[in-house]
DNA sequence: GTGAAAGCGCTAACAC
DNA sequence: GTGTTAGCGCTTTCAC
């Protein structure tokens, strides 16, 4: 039959030759509502023999329910970013759920443009893992009825998902100064994202008050980039003298900074310490090989997923939770 | 007002708080015919109070467009692909698409459950990376209506996206030949994609009718993972004497295989010569460091693009058409 | 330059 | 157990 290609089929199709109304076709593949045994018989074979596929977006526009979920992330190149996906998308996928995947460049605009764009599809879930964009503007999406989630210390306006980093942050600074001495530098990447700045605080949390070497530098910020990390290493080591040890805000940039040290002929770790954050597969694989800190994407991205979900199916509809998948460091050579 | 925050302005609401007509309203925003400016100021003013968002569902419905695009990979989590995704991303970005993106992990069952699903949601434009679906079943898709867009050498069914991968590895294979002499071995992933076909028919084209040492296997499929790597290592170090280079059919593969020439104190390239394919973050850092070949994936992926938005736009409707983007081989140190 | 009205294909009351 | 019918919110003829 010609039908079957071109793909117009409707139910009305359907229950016109299985000689049934719409509406039972409807529940013959819904099931929600019971349908004699030989009726269901006969609208399956026609269905199939038409080629008929439900349209999703008729049904979608009746049940105001899309079965989609966004997420917003930096840049899916990041190799942190695919893993957490992954984990959103294995936690969505038994329940049907498809996921638009969508990259900001870290831009402030185009997060905007996504959460607009979340609103206009009807969404029914959000995964926001942004740098600009306020809690208040979150909060606004989840109230016009898209579930939503936060990568990041929440600000208890949304459901949040985090590896508590100012803790961890502290913790790696403190194990740092005990091993290496107090004289610690930190490479942040984009100052003013979340992530960054809890980072930067346990940084500060633990480094405590230990002098910093006249004329020197402690703190720089750059991008989350292999090349910000090379820059902020430059930076601090053309400052005067060479810190003692590096907590980089996240692998890419230990990179970054690994880089620098080598060619400037620093011993790693020897004459400088360097620690990253992600544990990137790459982190294994450099040599000296990184000391850093993994934060199970995976995991998160599985945490944030079971949050939607509640939501989304209705099982949760309370006042917004947070939930902590701790991170670890990982010693390896460089510190 | 409370309409801003639950978010169920209509079109209908706007016209009637702005005292014309919805027909009014959507042409003010589609611009698809002229407004006089003072109508279009006071519904864009009332518009921008109610919160009013035009239903993107409620559009596709009518126009039977939905500017989604879906993207078929094996998995996100290896790092060749969200290279290839950005590529696609990046390209249809500025026509406003958005992309669904999805995880076969190489299964038969995932890939014709996503082309179902591509079908259902009226998607607008598939790019499909598939191991087990034949040709005609894509066709079938584009057949529906669906731009389709197969990655790897199509079978002239629909538009393909490839490297040239056979041609390149036959040339990686006789790199080999006249460098490290005639008895190089194949470590192949799941031997029934499409990519795995094209390299290992490279591979013989290359390798010609050299001698295969007795006892000794030289061609080995298993999975395109590092563990699929370290296995097939094993299997060809066991078998007898081992090979003067190894040539693998991804970087992920040539990794584990480094492992395990490390772990039995084979020196890489002296003892055997290892290349990969792919050139992920990870070649350039291990030591030696791999020399792999370079495919350029997010070029891929924007080829990729390219084909989809021509016939998305309907700027082209002939026949499929089949490009290429060459592929490069990266000298490093293991070959 | 503007409006009325007919659907797009489906679901879910509300009948029977 | 099955059918009738009224929309979901938008676009787009067709009329003025």
């Amino acid at each position: 039959v010609k039908d079957v290609c071109v793909d117009r089929v409707t139910i009305e199709d359907v229950a016109a030759r299985a000689g049934v109304s719409p509406t039972t076709v409807s529940h013959v593949f819904s099931g929600h509502r019971p349908v004699r045994a030989e009726t269901q018989e006969v609208v399956r074979r026609v269905a199939n023999e038409l080629g008929y596929r439900a349209n999703a977006v008729a049904k979608s526009l009746r049940t105001n329910r899309t079965s989609t979920v966004m997420i917003v992330l930096p840049d899916i190149t990041n190799p942190f970013y695919p893993l957490f996906a992954r984990g959103v998308q294995d936690l969505l996928r038994p329940s049907d759920y498809q996921t638009i995947l969508c990259n900001t460049d870290s831009r402030e605009q185009e997060e905007l443009a996504f959460l607009e764009e979340a609103l206009a599809r009807r969404l029914d879930g959000l995964v926001f893992m942004g740098y600009w964009v306020d809690p208040e503007r979150l909060a606004a999406v989840a109230e016009s009825g898209i579930a939503v989630v936060n990568l990041g210390e929440g600000a208890g306006q949304v459901d949040a998902v985090s590896s508590g980093d100012r803790e961890m942050a502290a913790r790696v600074t403190r194990y740092l100064v005990g091993r290496y001495g107090p004289d610690v530098a930190f490479i942040d990447g984009t100052s003013d994202a979340p992530v960054a700045r809890s980072r930067m605080a346990g940084f500060r949390d633990g480094r405590a008050r230990a002098p910093v070497p006249d004329g020197s530098v402690r703190e720089v910020s750059e991008d989350f980039t292999r090349l910000g990390g090379r820059r902020g290493m430059t930076t601090l080591l053309d400052a005067g003298a060479p810190p003692q040890a590096v907590f980089c805000a996240n692998d890419l940039i230990a990179l970054g900074a690994l880089d620098v040290a080598r060619e400037r002929g620093l011993r790693v770790p020897h004459d400088v310490a360097i620690v990253g954050w992600d544990d990137i597969e790459a982190a294994a694989l450099v040599s000296p090989a990184l000391t850093t800190v993994r934060s199970h994407p995976q995991l998160l991205g599985e945490a944030s997923g079971k949050l939607l979900l509640s939501r989304m199916t209705g099982v949760y509809s309370g006042p917004s939770r947070s939930v902590r998948v701790p991170a670890e460091l990982v010693t390896r050579e460089s510190a």
